[in-house]
DNA sequence: CAGGCGTAGCTAATATAATTAGCTTTATGG
DNA sequence: CCATAAAGCTAATTATATTAGCTACGCCTG
């Protein structure tokens, strides 16, 4: 019989094509081995097993939501940016929620995810950027973004909203929250505005 | 020999138990049935599979969150019941990150886990009555609150705050930017303060 | 107190999945 | 044209869930 000319590519586009169609639980070696036509344990010359199929779907996903950010967020500053920042991480959400809900939940160890994740996290530091805000308070209020992001990313996607109310007009006003938040800073009397200075991109995390 | 005396609030207990140990995908009847001492068919009296295990599992934990919730925010209002709330929230995730983890990402149909759901959005419903917002004002606001909630104690739990910067502080920093958005209202002109009236708590959901 | 019965718990069997070992065969490069 | 690395296979092992059907514990009643 011909080879089927497998890759570890075409085995993850495999994966994310089961995740895509039957949800995370479905996602097993024994789908990906019928979609791609060969016999399971053929699998294991592209991928080290189950787990590592799993990272590489999430770095993939990863990265395409960091690509959309960046995308969105492009040639625009602070308000601007910071809208459309969070309505591209929710766009990919919704887009795909299946590829969105397997994001690992616990830490995991993947340098590429955590590369993946840090390129996440850049792009809303970077958004951040026309805010002026001083060294640690940048941290804080990316977390505090990140945190909304996907707080509401997840919560719509698990079908957390069941009333009438439009989700896109809550999520607008979620939005809305933190632009007011930015404006006023810090309900305490610290100072959080930086007096100019460059910032640069280098490390990553929050 | 003796019987085991088990019970389903039993199995549930060494459940949350090996939940607690060893994390969710420890989570097997195999794991429970040895706990209890008893073979893993015999579970099956008591619980209709793994499926429901886990269900309510989540029921019970949803549970702790309101009950906490609940507590927290007892006589108190506006900013201070809301920073109550939200801390309480992340306290027990923080407290408990395997039960919170295991708490469902997928729609899930299960009528105890939606009014164990729904009693976490009344106390945020509630927490929101001092500000008086008018009707669906409330809802988009509670979204957002709960979103920010689940979000920050998703990414805390999940290890994905990495810098040195205390997670406490950015915690506090996401209610500030809360409490401040709040009190300017909606960027755009609409009116979101209803003129006094009544509200009652008799849905759910939202 | 004896009998009876409901049910908790057991063993055995089946199905699905992951994973490992070791063989076969396809391509390809010398 | 053949030697070899890698792609794929089959077979076997392990872990788990789940179902079926048996047994015996313990309570409730007569």
């Amino acid at each position: 019989m011909p080879r089927a000319g497998l890759s570890t590519d075409a085995v993850v586009d495999a994966a994310v094509a089961v995740l895509d169609e039957h949800g995370p639980d479905a996602l097993t070696l024994a789908a990906v081995a019928a979609r791609t036509g060969v016999a399971t344990p053929s699998l294991y010359k592209h991928v080290d097993g189950l787990g590592e199929l799993r990272r590489r779907v999430a770095v993939r996903s990863m990265n395409e939501l960091a690509d959309r950010m960046t995308a969105a967020v492009l040639g625009r500053s602070r308000d601007d940016a910071l809208r459309a920042g969070m309505m591209a991480y929710r766009s990919y959400a919704l887009e795909h929620p299946n590829r969105y809900a397997a994001l690992p939940q616990h830490p995991v160890p993947d340098p590429d995810l955590a590369a993946a994740g840090d390129r996440v996290v850049q792009v809303i530091l970077a958004l951040l950027r026309g805010y002026d805000l001083e060294d640690s308070e940048v941290i804080h209020v990316a977390r505090s973004v990140r945190a909304a992001a996907h707080g509401f990313a997840a919560l719509q996607t698990a079908g957390g909203f069941q009333l009438a109310e439009d989700p896109d007009t809550s999520h607008e006003r979620l939005i809305d929250l933190i632009v007011v938040g930015l404006r006023e800073g810090p309900s305490d009397g610290s100072p959080h505005h930086r007096d100019q200075t460059v910032q640069d991109g280098s490390v990553a995390h929050t």
